[in-house]
DNA sequence: CCGAATCGTAATAATCGAAGTTACATGAAA
DNA sequence: TTTCATGTAACTTCGATTATTACGATTCGG
C-alpha cells in the first residue's frame, strides 16, 4: 500500500508559507516540495475548505495563512484532510459471521483503537507554532554549523 | 493504500487449526477465510519456516500447530509476517535536506514511534490461548441465545 | 506402480488508493 | 486584453496486497 503523506505535505508547505510574507503560489509551493502544483492544490484546496488558508487567483496571488499557528494541531490538519485510514493492518473481513474471526477481529481493534487514540492524543498536542518553532532551532543550529 | 489482512488471516486460520484434531488442508482453510487455497500457503509458508506449523503433502495432508499456544504472541506472529508496515501515513520524503520538513519529520516521526511502541507492546501481552479462550466465550454465549 | 491428494512456488493479473499529469475553464491584476 | 494564478475534471502512473493460473514435487492408498 503506498503511504499516505498529505499531512507531511501540508506541514511542510504550511511552514513554509509561515516563514514568508504575502501569498505563495502553487508552482513555489511544488517545487519545495519536489512534486506538482496541481497536486499542491488539491491537497491545500482541503485547508482553506475548513478555513485555515485562504488562495487568491490572478497576479500576485497564491496562498495564505489565515489561521494562528499557535491553534491548529496536527490532529486538526489530519481531520481537515478527511481522516485518512491511520494503519496499513486491518482485518481480512469487517463484519464476520464466524465467531473465530470475531474474536480475532475484536482482539485487534481493541490494540489498533488504543494506538490510535494515543496518537491522536499526540498530534492534538502538536501545534503549528512548535514545528515553526522547532524549525528555528534547527535553523539556528546549521548556521552555527557553517560558521 | 490496501491493508496489510495477513496477520488477522493467520490468527482465523491458527484458531481453526486448533480447534481440530488433525491437520487440515489449504483448501479448507480457504473455505472458511473465503479466500484461495495458493494464498493460505503462502502465508503459512511464512509460519512453517518460522516452526510455528507444520505442513505435511499428499492424501492425509495439510497443516497443524506446533507451537504452544501459550507461548504464541501477536507479535511474534507479526515479525513472523516479516514486520509489515504499521501505518498508512508517512512522511513524504524520508532523508530531506530541506530544514524545514527535517523538523516536520521529526515530530511525525516521534508520535509515530510512540504509537508503534504501543501497539507491539499489546501485541507482545496477546497469546494464542488468549484467542482461543475468548472464543470459547463467545461460542458458548452463541449456543447459550440459541438454546 | 499408478493415481489421487496435497503442498511448493513461479508468474501473472486484478484491485485499490495516492500521487502525478494533462487540459482547460475561471477570475484577478497590470 | 494579456498574463498570471487558482479550480477542477479526466486520465495515467505507481506501489502494495491479494487473487488466479499453471505446473512441479511428494505422499498415501490400492
Amino acid at each position: 500500500m503506498k503511504k499516505d503523506s498529505r499531512l507531511s505535505s501540508v506541514l511542510h508547505a504550511l511552514l513554509h508559507m509561515a516563514e514568508r510574507e504575502g501569498p505563495v503560489t502553487s508552482e513555489e509551493l511544488a517545487v519545495c516540495m519536489h512534486t506538482n502544483p496541481v497536486v499542491v492544490r488539491r491537497t491545500m484546496g482541503l485547508l482553506r475548505d475548513a478555513g485555515l488558508v485562504v488562495s487568491a487567483r490572478g497576479s500576485g496571488g497564491g496562498w495564505q495563512i489565515m489561521a494562528d499557528l499557535e491553534q491548529v494541531t496536527l490532529r486538526q490538519l489530519h481531520e481537515t484532510l478527511g481522516e485518512p485510514a491511520i494503519f496499513a493492518i486491518g482485518n481480512r473481513n469487517e463484519t464476520p459471521q464466524c465467531l473465530v474471526e470475531q474474536s480475532v477481529n475484536a482482539a485487534l481493534d481493541d490494540a489498533f483503537a488504543e494506538a490510535e487514540a494515543l496518537l491522536l492524543e499526540r498530534f492534538s498536542r502538536i501545534t503549528l507554532a512548535e514545528l515553526a518553532a522547532e524549525f528555528q532551532r534547527r535553523h539556528a543550529a546549521y548556521r552555527q554549523g557553517q560558521a
